[in-house]
DNA sequence: TATTGTTATACTCTATAACTATA
DNA sequence: TATAGTTATAGAGTATAACAATA
C-alpha cells in the first residue's frame, strides 16, 4: 500500500513518487511556465496564442487561416476566435486570397509586427528568469529534447 | 536576437521559429503525452488526474482531501470530483476522520492499489514508445531538467 | 473566527454541427 | 462534392461564492 520513503529532492527512488513521473511534471512545467509569463503578455493585450499565431505569421509571411490552423493544431473555430481578437487589436488584417476567393489572407500590420517584436523580446527575458537555476547548456539541452520528443510524437 | 536556422520541413530559415520556442514546446509536448496515454488510462476508467491521486495516497498514505489539494495543487471544489469519481468506481474511500471531524479521510481500496499499479505500468510502457527516440541517458535528463525547473518555480 | 468539505454558479477553452460562399 | 471561413451551441475544466459542520 503506502511506500516507505520519498524526499521530493533527495534519495527518492521508492515507487509511486509524483514529483519524478514524466506526465506530471510536464503538466506542472507548462502550468508554470503560463503563469509566468501571462503577465507579462498581458501588458501587450496579448497571450501565449495570440504570440504563437503572429510569430507563425512573421516567420512564413501572409497566410490563410487554414495553414494556420495546420501550423499550430488548434481547431478552425478557435482560430476564428484568435484572429478576431488580432484583427480587433489591429495586430493582423484579414484581406480576399486573389488566388482562392474562399480564404482570406492573415497578414501582420507595422504595428502588429512591432508589438510582436516586442512581446517576444520580453518573454525571452523573462524565460531567463523562468530558467535561472539552468545553466546555458542545459537550457538548451532541455529545449533540444523537448523538440526531439515533438516530432517522433508528430510523425508517428 | 533569433536564430537563423530551422528543420521541421523544408528550409524554412526566418527569424522566429515557433518550433523552438520554450513555451510552444511545453504545451505541445504536454498535450502530445497526454493524447498518447489517454487511450492506456482509459481502459482502467481513469485519467491522468485520477492516477495522480491515487499515487498520492498511495505513497503517503491515507490523507484528508486538503492535504491532495496542497500537494497537487488543484482547487478543493476540483478534489471534490475528483474523489467523488475515484469512489463511485471503489478505487477509495471516505471515512471520517476520528482526529477531526470536519475532514474526510481518502484511503486507497485494495482494488484501488491494484488498479494503481496496473494503470501506472501501462503508463510507464505506453512512455517508452512516447519517449521512443531518447536514450535511457536522455530521458532521464529530460526528466531531471523538468523537475529541477519545476523546483525553480514553486519556491520563488 | 478559521477551516474542511460541499453545492451552485460562472467563466474559459475547446470541439461539434450546420450554414455560406466559393472551388 | 469538397473546402475556407463562420456562427451557434454544447461540453469539459476550472475558479468563485456561499453554506454547514466543526475546530
Amino acid at each position: 500500500m503506502a511506500s516507505p520513503r520519498e524526499k521530493t529532492a533527495g534519495g527518492t527512488r521508492a515507487q509511486p513518487v509524483l514529483a519524478q513521473r514524466l506526465g506530471y511534471l510536464l503538466k506542472r512545467v507548462n502550468f508554470l511556465y503560463q503563469a509566468h509569463q501571462a503577465p507579462a503578455l498581458e501588458s501587450f493585450g496579448i497571450d501565449g496564442r495570440l504570440l504563437a499565431v503572429m510569430t507563425a505569421i512573421s516567420a512564413d509571411g501572409p497566410a490563410p487561416q487554414q495553414r494556420l490552423v495546420e501550423r499550430l493544431t488548434v481547431d478552425r473555430t478557435t482560430m476564428v476566435a484568435i484572429i478576431d481578437k488580432l484583427e480587433q487589436e489591429q495586430l493582423v488584417t484579414r484581406e480576399p486570397d486573389p488566388h482562392d476567393r474562399r480564404a482570406h489572407r492573415i497578414s501582420l500590420t507595422p504595428h502588429g509586427e512591432n508589438v510582436r517584436r516586442q512581446a517576444q523580446a520580453a518573454v525571452d527575458q523573462n524565460e531567463q528568469q523562468f530558467l535561472r537555476d539552468l545553466s546555458a547548456r542545459e537550457q538548451q539541452q532541455l529545449r533540444r529534447l523537448l523538440q526531439k520528443v515533438s516530432e517522433t510524437a508528430t510523425t508517428r
